[in-house]
RNA sequence: CGCGGGGUGGAGCAGUCCGGUAGCUCGCGAGGCUCAUAACCUCGAGGUCGCAGGUUCGAAUCCUGCCCCCGCAACCA
């Protein structure tokens, strides 16, 4: 038994949560429900990053205070979140000022103390109509890409991060240690793509900016015209959701022995892998143990955008199925492998749908059931072992310990398969007396494992089975998964459609 | 020469590390079954494994060169 602490990143509600935003909630909960089940005790935290300019803008352009913007947009978050069952334990918000703020502000003031934060001017292309500093990518040809028009260099005062100096220490932070911490990424090749970064040389990061350009953020301690900007904000609500600097600090989640992952995409791996362990190392704070990231979601082979107008909106695939969350929690974790890119596509997850949920999975119970319903319910003995559970727990342990999810589900789908196959080999309803009732028995009890296999992938679905053959929902696995170990099982339950067909 | 991922039957993918008859799912065609949600099972058609060289008895798999697609390139999950 060990204890995990997991997050997300934090969400950033201008808008309204994407797909994006689910599929790393969806992988994030399948983790956590998994080592649940191991029986590991975990902690799950998820949450939003509220503050920026982005926001400040947004609430401008809707009438809004940013204030107000955020409490309308988190709620459609958290909303959404739950109706996906995840399961986490904790929503920390950076505008939340009792919880949030009093961390960062200290681990400001612990960064400022070690000598790592100075002030210094920074000088950058700024564009007047936009009222902000250009990156490459929002220029055309030299020029603004809304406004048309050339930017203009401007010079403005920042608290920058002295991270360049630590290029040597993160790379052997990631690939051996820092002083005795280890912090490793899940898959292996975004090393590569950070050490190669590494390489590139590391600059210094901005920290703040000037109270003119941003309003809506934490102030900079002891300095009234500066705002914090995103890394000192942001990273930190792992670390303020368990109270640290406070008197409500709780270390046992963050210090050894537990475990903890961050679970991102891969856009922010580099400042998950650089400035974040920078930041804590010297703030005397240890450094995680893991980061898993996982791709991206296009949408119909293409990339998701609101001017090829194929943003997938969560709520449409939630209503497509009638609420229930599993057809897409299963699209995800079956179709997406973690470490790469995935596509979202109506077609298929309506395929999925029928062949692999309703025909394969479901169809399967339901015929199982109505015959032993028909020999009133009864349960014989399933005998020491099956050959229906093709490669069995251990290739399935393996694989979600190693974050191989989409394996780990197929592996279960297997199972469901070889069911299948079997039921019309043995044709158990041309049977009569034990030996029908040895068939039956034999395909409930790989009907429970097949359902124990779900439970991480789509817990109301594996409930539901659990219940249809007259089970309890377990906590953990211990002693479940030998086959034959529940030896009171005499009985099934009331057969029942577990996917209907769609219109 | 910025970095990374990928190119395998109509579609989506596995196999590539550790060379040895090319596999899975969906779709398609034929047959079977009738317990079940018009579901299930079996068989079949369909691929010169991006291209060109090389190593080898033998290459999707190793080496070299090239082409194409996608993502990232400091604040878009």
């Amino acid at each position: 038994m060990s204890r995990q602490y997991i997050t997300t990143a934090i969400d950033y509600p201008n808008a309204a949560p994407h797909m994006g935003h689910v599929l790393e909630k969806v992988l994030a909960d399948t983790v956590a429900r998994w080592f649940r089940l191991r029986g590991d005790e975990v902690r799950f935290q998820i949450g939003t990053d509220e503050h920026g300019v982005k926001i400040q803008r947004t609430a401008e352009a809707e009438g809004l205070t940013p204030k107000e913007l955020v409490d309308r947009n988190v709620p459609l978050y958290q909303d959404l979140y739950k109706r996906l069952n995840i399961s986490y334990d904790k929503f920390i918000r950076t505008s939340d000022q009792k919880e949030h703020w009093p961390t960062v502000i200290e681990l400001w003031k612990k960064l400022d103390k070690a000598g790592k934060l100075n002030k210094r001017n920074y000088t950058g292309l700024y564009c007047s109509g936009c009222e902000r500093f250009m990156t490459k990518k929002d220029l055309e040809e030299g020029k603004c890409v809304n406004h048309k028009k050339e930017p203009e260099e401007v010079t403005e005062e920042n608290y920058f991060f002295d991270l360049s100096a630590d290029g040597e220490n993160l790379k052997n932070l990631l690939t051996k240690d820092w002083d005795g911490e280890e912090y490793r990424m899940v898959p292996q090749f975004r090393e590569n793509e950070i050490l190669s970064l590494v390489d590139q040389g590391l600059e210094d990061v901005s920290f703040s900016r000037p109270k003119s350009s941003l309003e809506w953020g934490i102030g900079v301690p002891g300095d009234d015209d500066h705002t914090m900007y995103v890394w000192c904000d942001a990273l930190t609500n792992y670390i303020s959701g368990l109270g640290f600097f406070t008197d409500k600090e709780d270390r046992s989640w963050w210090d050894k022995p537990t475990k903890v992952t961050h679970i991102i995409g891969k856009d922010i791996a580099r400042f998950h892998a650089l400035i974040w362990p920078a930041m804590l190392r010297h703030s005397g704070v240890r450094i995680p143990d893991k980061l898993l990231i996982h791709g991206f979601l296009t949408s119909e082979g293409e990339k998701m955008s609101k001017s090829i107008g194929n943003v997938v909106i969560p709520d449409e695939v939630l209503e497509k199925f009638k609420g229930n969350p599993d057809p897409l929690r299963f699209y995800l974790s079956h179709e997406i492998p973690v470490d790469r890119d995935g596509d979202f596509s109506w077609d298929r997850i309506v395929k999925i749908y029928d062949s692999k949920l309703r025909n394969d999975l479901g169809n399967l119970l339901n015929r199982v059931l109505v015959l032993i319903d028909k020999e009133g319910g009864k349960l014989g003995d399933v005998g020491k072992s099956s050959d229906l559970m093709c490669d069995g727990w251990k290739a399935y342990e393996d694989s979600l310990n190693n974050f191989q999810l989409d394996n780990g589900l197929g592996l279960a789908m297997n199972i469901t398969s070889k069911c299948n196959q079997y039921i019309d080999e043995k044709k158990p309803w041309g049977l009569e007396g034990d030996e029908k009732v040895a068939v039956l028995s034999e395909l409930a009890e790989a009907l429970r494992h097949i359902a124990l296999m779900l439970l991480p992938f789509v817990p109301k679905t594996s409930e539901r089975m659990l219940v249809q053959l007259g089970l309890k929902v377990p906590q953990t696995l211990e002693g479940k998964t030998e086959w034959g170990s529940e030896k009171d099982w005499k009985k099934v339950g009331e057969p029942e459609i577990l996917f209907e067909p769609l219109e």
